[in-house]
DNA sequence: TTAATTGGTACTATAATAGTATCAATTAGG
DNA sequence: CCTAATTGATACTATTATAGTACCAATTAA
């Protein structure tokens, strides 16, 4: 199973939360509730999140956070590059290559091509594709989880 | 780092050195020198891809294993799903989800967009690619790894 | 009958990930 | 100016997944 980390899974949902409502802050603490997801796991990956650049922060009471771009302008690959760092399937296409074989591989430069074609694919589904279909983006309610609405509390 | 595991690196190192011998037995003990991996690693890794029919394999003395296919009608997916089990980058879109919020999560829908288009994307490379891009499978002798030619023995 | 080879399974060690805790830095509001 | 709310940074632990290994059964050519 070519796998994708939890956090990552927990960071598109809540992009796609965030996406819904662009119009106010998020802090933490509401969204660990909107989400129904451990605050201190939420903490860190909005941390990632907001330190590449797809989420802007605000410091102290009444802070939080918000998306940096429209929906349609952010791709679920920066999102991967976000909390998983930059996408590449193998590591003799990362940064720092180790492998021994890398002198005598003719593998390896066929590598880029696999790891562009996944990229290229992770780039062109969009946050705002990961909206619910019928959904233009109209009725922002739909996108909130069941535990929410148990909670009662939406936005603190 | 949306990862691959090394095993599946491996696989595909050897399914490429298969692809350009095609015409003969490759037992492990023979891939294993070829391509300077541990013996035991390459059984597990040539047993999961004759497992899914992707090489078939032959018992007892002079056995071995060989493509079951033309290097061109094998793709990319098709040796990952081989080691690393179905191509799926999260958890509930595979065969049993475990989500707890399954029920109210409106993201779930959409995570099989992204995985349809990881799919897609790595079925479309083929094995044939993979080969070194000036060669039009003329010449094989520029797949064997360095290794191979210290050894000198070239096919045991 | 023997040697070579794959098939299957189970185990262990290592590494990666998830999750948690803590404190510093910042800011709005009383 | 003080307090409460909030993010930033870092370090640690527990859990899980992966890689790697070992063993024996089944098969087959010579």
């Amino acid at each position: 199973m070519l796998r994708m980390g939890k956090l990552t899974d927990y960071g598109i949902v809540l992009m796609s939360y965030l996406a819904s409502r662009t119009y106010q802050q998020h802090s933490a603490h509401t969204l660990s509730d909107a989400v129904n997801m451990p605050l201190p796991t939420v903490r860190k990956v909005l941390k990632s999140l907001s330190h590449s650049g797809l989420l802007i922060s605000e410091r102290g009471a009444q802070g939080g956070y918000n998306l940096s771009r429209s929906p349609k302008q952010i791709s679920i690959a920066e999102i991967i590059s976000a909390i998983e760092g930059p996408i590449a399937l193998t590591e003799c296409v990362g940064d720092e290559s180790h492998c021994e074989q890398e002198a005598h591989c003719d593998v390896q430069t066929n590598w880029t091509r696999i790891n562009d074609a996944v990229f290229y694919a992770l780039d062109d589904v969009k946050l705002s594709d990961m909206l619910a279909p019928q959904s233009s983006g109209v009725d922002p309610i739909q996108f909130y989880p069941a535990a929410t609405l148990q909670n009662g509390e939406l936005h603190a």
